[in-house]
DNA sequence: CATACAATCTAAAGCGTTCTAGAATTACCT
DNA sequence: AGGTAATTCTAGAACGCTTTAGATTGTATG
């Protein structure tokens, strides 16, 4: 049934030591040989059990990745970004994934530290930077999209990225501006911090309130703020999800978008650009953020010793149908 | 650095056969030993090496899982699925992505094979049933979504699922129905075959056009179909990221849905449930196609003589505002 | 033709677990 | 006590690869 090594080398006539070199075709295989050997094993159905390779070898050329929730399409185009520059390396990747409730990032990582992968990626991170310290030493981490005290990470400035969303929405006019807010977990304070700073500037007050991130979360806490008597005339919400929540509660009113009320996502999710749905939000370049975390993985693979390195990516800022002047 | 189960047993003054036996708290460790076992790894923060235990052990019990887009957000669902029955059964999961370009395929099963899964679990496969059978014997197979021979399969019943979308159209009294197709893949035949029946039965012409995966390929198709004379009043597409593109189209020629045409799409993804967008569509189920390919994959392992297991469930339809009556 | 040297191949020792067999200890009965 | 049975533990052989050191062969050189 499941053919190993040693089966290839007794079919081609040779050692074993000798099929390992041909498959990974290093110096010292005839060409005849290598070929005659990459034959029969391609002829038997050969695959080399993995386990085994990275048992044996020295070197380690895996690269682990956790992403938080594949139903947010922004780890997905991470993703995308992290396969794309893993492939070019020639690294492997093991994918493991979380939940938004937070309680998987510790098995989620812990079957990382298991599978003694060489470098993990991690977007979208819940657990504390304190519990986080608890890895160092176990698992080389590169976070993305979040700074994490002594861990490398390739982020994306979000303080910048909510301030360029609050100053678009001063520009307009608008006042009453609500910011659902992600939960106050280390790491995701900058879009929080970027609103509340670009008010403040503004001489108006913030109003903030903590959202997780399912749609029906935002759906909800949006609700008590469209029917409030002196309704906001802005929301800004912390990702597309929640932004989409809130259009769910805004029509489930019959209210209209923009024209009674402005909402602002962030994110630049495939839902965000539908007709009818259009709406104004930050673009964090999540291609980029993957495909510079897996390089920064391989460098960090490479050299293990250098101190922890910071990236940070400048988002964008799309203006789309969702946003536009307050009525007076 | 690296924390070795010899460590650990050296550590606490016992043979590593026993930190072995402690750690999967097999019979045959003494409750006080066990715990002190397990107190000193937990202070050195071991984790057992998974190559090497998987290595070493007979039994396996890794799902591997393919899925095929991380975009498509029915593969989220379906993997929610998996995971939580894999979970309950104490099966780890080993993750490989795809790609609708369809060339990942090959390279990810065959990483399912490198790394000895014991069962894999794929969903959204674009190999051809005839590729397919290069596996046979060398990874057992069950296909979500799909009926492949010779392998167990979780499948849903598309030709039921279109049949209900079309029955709708007609009685909503839709005559001119275009169908944009998936690509003709061996076991991706069934909406169109519904949906061909279903005319046929009304005694309508099919007219179908194949359409990728893309939300961008099926907004370049719809174009025409919507320049066209004789214009449909109803398009039902093949799932609903291509439902979207075609939502692309139609409003980018400033026309509306439903009152100058009927969409319909298929997979309640999340985007569908958009107000603004709204889509009638097709639920399969994916959560509960998941979970029970999960729970095939357990009974697959355990009575690998088994002849191959199909299991087909049925979708339903969800009637919502993208489709009425077409206007005399 | 011997010598040196490169090219090609192989034997055998790991890698960090699990598993099998059996040794050492403790508990239980008569 | 003495013997049997259960419990608790350990040594050492796998598992399927990689890697190192060395054996063998071939080729060029003086």
């Amino acid at each position: 049934m499941k053919v190993t090594m040693a089966d290839v080398a007794r079919a081609a006539g040779v050692s074993s030591a000798l099929v390992s070199l041909a498959f990974r075709d290093a110096y010292g295989v005839s060409k005849p040989t290598r070929e005659r050997i990459l034959a029969t094993a391609e002829s038997m159905g050969y695959q080399p059990n993995r386990m085994a390779s990275r048992l044996a070898s020295k070197v380690d050329d895996t690269l682990g990745v956790f992403l938080l929730d594949l139903h947010n399409e922004v780890f997905a185009d991470m993703f995308d970004g992290m396969r794309d520059s893993a492939h070019q390396s020639g690294r492997e990747l093991v994918l493991t994934v979380g939940s938004i409730s937070g309680d998987l990032d510790r098995p989620a990582l812990d079957s990382l530290v298991r599978a003694r992968v060489d470098v993990a990626i991690a977007a979208g991170l819940l657990l504390s930077d304190a519990e986080l310290q608890a890895f160092r030493g176990r698992l080389r981490l590169v976070s993305v999209a979040r700074v994490v005290p002594g861990f490398d990470a390739v982020a994306s400035d979000n303080v910048l990225g909510a301030t360029m969303a609050v100053e678009h929405l001063l520009e307009l006019g608008h006042r009453r501006i609500v910011h659902l807010a992600s939960p106050p977990t280390d790491g995701y304070l900058g879009r929080r911090e970027g609103y509340t700073a670009s008010m403040a500037r503004a001489g108006l007050t913030p109003h903030l309130v903590t959202c997780g991130y399912s749609r029906q979360e935002a759906s909800d806490l949006a609700g008590p703020l469209l029917d409030a008597p002196d309704r906001p005339t802005a929301i800004f919400t912390h990702n597309d999800q929640t932004a989409l929540g809130v259009l769910d509660a805004v029509h489930a009113r019959g209210l209209r978008v923009p024209e009674d009320i402005t909402v602002v996502g962030y994110d630049n999710t495939s839902a965000s650009k539908l007709p009818g749905v259009d709406l104004t939000t930050v673009d964090l370049h999540p291609v980029d953020l993957g495909r510079r975390a897996a390089e920064i993985a391989v460098l960090r693979s490479n050299n293990p010793a250098l101190e922890p390195m910071v990236e940070v990516l400048s988002p964008s800022l799309l203006v789309r149908a969702s946003s536009a002047p307050p009525l007076p």
